[in-house]
DNA sequence: GAACAAATGGAGAGTAGTTTCCACTTATGC
DNA sequence: GCATAAGTGGAAACTACTCTCCATTTGTTC
């Protein structure tokens, strides 16, 4: 969150570097205030520099809001690192779902950003090389100790965690935690459950998931 | 779907109520085709007629797809009664859900209508007046057969639906049916089952949420 | 078939964001 | 401190719509 994030080719002037920092500031303000959509002439008023400074360090604006959420990743990993910490793992799950929601809900910005953005980089991957073995394990755990139906996947977790904070709204703060109660209660592992089909989501399908939430052409 | 629509006022003249349908016809396989957001330009061009007159006849985008949506009410409300005819209460609605979602993967235009456009025009009521009080009378048959838990309401299920729909894209054309599975392993009524928490989902709810979906402002 | 209202097409003005460009400024290495 | 390459600002050209206007065409009525 502080300076990081040199991509190891030669380094910025060290006012560059100074203007790349307040660019993302002042970004992640503005997208959490007027949404990921806002132009880049607000965030360069802003910011109190040219349109052409922002254009010259994130010419792409997904490299922005990927640049962005790259610095919440670390967050999310200790949630999960905490969670795989819990001592039942069933809670431990339960908590994680929850936090990582409340995070989205608290922050506009992030949750556009984790619900819209991921995709239009391409990359469904940027965060989950962290998060997804954290996921896994806590995944692992609660379907080793019985408390997880042993049919659902990382993956799966991920959508709905999604699709959880795609309900997130100042106006109705609360509400995804009537349905994450909802989730929960299919999530558990039960004797007459119905086995969940195979269509094997892939990692294409969160995807395709996002680029729906967002009414976008895959 | 066919001519219709005559909204009391001194009827269209020929010509105008053929270039209505023509245009209806024309925005239901542009916006399957290119999303909700297609230009008129397009709209007219395809149709083979001015934009001027699509303006003139539409004014607002959301008359139009609400116009468009209209026209699957009656398929919607087909599937639900047909639901309600079934003998088993939870069969019934299993099989609403399906049929519904099944509905908006062939139909991306609808899907889209769904998702994103009830809001638009600011009302959410648009097809529920029609469509909710079946699916009220699906819930409450299969909770009074203690198939379904007792604390899910009509709006929830829409909400799921909505979600479900989200899910559905043609590179993954069902996925949602994992997603459905779980979800209806959730609503099982259960001696065991997590209470929902009374955050009493109210119609805002519904409108924030495909507020949320766009990512638009509420 | 004449008269009149209704409807039309599409040029063009308006709007909003995106992206480029380059004369000018500023950090850095020597 | 000077040379030089890196960085900057913001005007302006683009792009992609949205929406209006009115001379002209077309149905309708008598």
């Amino acid at each position: 969150m502080t300076a990081g994030n040199a991509t190891q080719e030669r380094p910025l002037r060290r006012d560059a570097a100074r203007n790349r920092e307040l660019i993302l500031e002042t970004a992640a303000e503005v997208f959490a205030e007027l949404g990921l959509e806002a132009g880049y002439d607000e965030i360069a008023r802003r910011a109190g520099i040219g349109v052409g400074t922002v254009y010259r360090r994130f010419p792409e604006r997904s490299e922005l809001v990927q640049a962005l959420f790259e610095s919440r990743i670390d967050e999310m990993v200790a949630i999960g690192e905490e969670a795989a910490g819990m001592p039942d793992a069933w809670a431990g799950l339960t908590w994680f779902f929850e936090k990582s929601v409340e995070k989205q809900v608290a922050d506009r910005g992030l949750k556009e950003v984790m619900v819209k953005t991921l995709n239009e980089s391409g990359r469904v991957t940027v965060g989950r090389e962290r998060i997804g073995p954290i996921v896994e394990g806590l995944i692992q755990r609660a379907q080793a100790d019985g408390a997880l139906r042993p049919d659902v996947e990382v993956t799966d977790l991920g959508m709905q965690l999604m699709l959880l904070g795609s309900l997130a709204t100042p106006e109705q703060p609360d509400l995804w935690r009537r349905y994450l109660a909802l989730l929960l209660d299919g999530l558990r592992a039960r004797p007459d459950a119905t086995p969940l089909p195979l269509v094997a989501p892939p990692d294409e399908a969160m995807h395709a998931l996002m680029c729906n939430l967002q009414g976008r052409r895959a």
